[in-house]
DNA sequence: TAGGCCATCTGGTCCT
DNA sequence: AGGACCAGATGGCCTA
């Protein structure tokens, strides 16, 4: 939202109702865009939508629509009102999920401000998960790293930190993203995807800080070229001596973690089932 | 001008 | 039955 800039700023994303209700009578009035086929009805009761259809047309329209329900007629106010309402929950449906994706960018290593782009959708999703990937492998990294400084004996392997209560203990939780690598928590092993990523450089070269940069995203977010060099492409398997941090360094492009599906069927229990 | 991204509408499906 | 969720279609805006 607030590191919305330019191009927000002259199509807000998430405009008010009433100025979509009065953009929608707008779009009624001048355009029928081909978007509105010819169900359309989100409009004010004196729809000039359906001034040019005859009767029988605007009878068979309201028995389509009502079809679904009991075959009912409904009159042509009474079918507006619905669309009307049902337009406006769809609205705000994607309102509520902008306002999540914003929220989203706001946590990203990613710079926020007035001259920096606003990562695309797709961008956010993919920036974000292989942002968790990392934060886990990084977790399983410094677990490792204390382990050996503590020595092999005792408590979990010698080490037994104070935050022994808060942290996870060495088994990654089932479902999590590190869980799949926790059998081989060497220094090189896969951390961020594949290829298909490729977002700012700065996004992810220290987790934790976030980026700061002025520099404008490729508007082809995706699409860089030697998919996978890119920023967010390249995976970041040489860990910084003494830092933790990930080497940026093309060296350290890495297979994408096998464990996609299964955190799918996690995050969203309703897609593990949908058969749709 | 082409392509990317987005908002919106719409109908279908699933869930409560 | 009503609402949530989803995907397809479409047009607008912006950038390269």
């Amino acid at each position: 939202m607030d590191s919305d800039t330019s191009r927000v700023s002259s199509r807000p994303s998430s405009p008010e109702v009433d100025d979509l209700f009065l953009s929608t009578l707008k779009k009624s009035v001048h355009g029928f865009s081909g978007a509105v086929s010819s169900t359309q009805s989100d409009s004010p009761p004196d729809n000039p939508l359906l001034r040019g259809l005859s009767a029988a047309e605007e009878e068979a329209l309201a028995l389509r629509m009502a079809s679904k329900k009991d075959r009912k007629l409904l009159s042509e106010n009474e079918l507006q009102a619905i669309r009307l309402k049902i337009n406006s929950r769809e609205r705000k449906r994607m309102h509520d999920l902008n306002v999540a994706m914003d929220g989203l960018r706001e946590v990203m290593p990613y710079a926020h401000g007035p001259s920096v782009r606003k990562l695309s959708k797709i961008a956010t999703l993919l920036l974000a998960r292989n942002y968790i990937l990392m934060l886990s492998n990084s977790l399983e990294e410094m677990k490792r790293l204390v382990s050996e400084i503590y020595g092999s004996g005792g408590h979990h392997g010698g080490f037994h930190p104070a935050a022994c209560g808060t942290m996870t203990h060495a088994g990654p939780v089932p479902g999590h993203p590190a869980a799949s690598h926790a059998s081989h928590p060497a220094v090189h092993h896969p951390l961020l995807p594949p290829a298909a990523v490729s977002v700012s450089s700065a996004s992810l070269s220290a987790p934790g800080i976030s980026a700061v940069t002025s520099v404008r995203p490729h508007h082809g977010l995706l699409k860089a070229p030697g998919a996978g060099a890119g920023p967010l492409g390249g995976g970041f398997q040489h860990w910084g001596v003494g830092t933790g941090m990930p080497c940026p360094c093309s060296m350290c492009q890495v297979p994408p973690p096998p464990h996609v599906s299964s955190m799918s069927s996690v995050a969203m229990p309703r897609l593990a089932g949908d058969s749709k």
